[in-house]
DNA sequence: AAGACACTTGAATAAATGCTCATATAACTA
DNA sequence: TAGTTATATGAGCATTTATTCAAGTGTCTT
């Protein structure tokens, strides 16, 4: 009811592999789900942000310092750092001038694990 | 000596933390593998490519069925298969006509898993 | 051989993204 | 109070990216 018309044409597949694919279309997750794990995702897809989780992961880190350790500006680190807190995968606390940075838990290194395993397979 | 000229303005936490700063450089991986990783998350930072993924998940299936399930034309499928494929993460066989397509391994589901933890957790 | 069919591919376009630069804010210091 | 320091933020820009459109390839059917 709430989907929208499907305008794209059909071919002689969809009629043999009807079930099958009425089958899948049950069985996938909400929209939304599969959505705000792209999002996740794409926050994990970023080679600067990827060293920013790595850093930190190995130790609480303040703005500069993580910018010193990447050879980057620390405007790109704060705005980077920006994007992970509201994924919700890093915490900040604020000791007088200076911000540190922390993971908010150990998922990401569990994220990382999984993506390692498959890139080491050839 | 590899490393370019770092010319990124230094703090003074940095000469606080220079310890710290040295430790989690010394444990960083390879430039190249967390660019990897960078690469195969970006793969999956995007929602048509996830749900084509989970549909695959659930069954093998031909372009134009998966294009008909997630009412997207063949090409924009096409191009996101071949991104797929290109990662290594799904493979192809040929009836006639017909291009089936399937996952490689069962790794995409660990990450799925990895992912939906935790943004199940609030 | 001609046409239909399933799929692929390349170019074009609109949207999203990461970084830089300049500026703003907040806390410390002289 | 003025200046410095650490960080945040907004605008601008160059690059990347997802989709569309048009055309191409290979296979089957008649």
């Amino acid at each position: 009811m709430t989907e929208k018309f499907n305008s794209i044409e059909r071919c002689d597949c969809n009629v043999i592999h009807e079930d099958i694919v009425n089958q899948v279309r049950d069985k996938m997750p909400q929209e939304e789900i599969l959505y705000d794990l792209a999002e996740l995702f794409k926050v994990f897809g970023d080679s600067t942000r990827i060293r920013i989780l790595w850093a930190l992961h190995e130790a609480e880190m303040c703005v500069c310092d993580i910018a010193v350790l990447l050879n980057m500006t620390q405007s790109a680190i704060s705005h980077q750092l920006r994007v992970l807190k509201q994924a919700n995968l890093v915490k900040n606390r604020k000791e007088g001038k200076v911000v540190y940075y922390s993971l908010v838990d150990d998922h990401v290194r569990e994220i990382f694990d999984q993506g390692l395993i498959h890139i080491n397979e050839k």
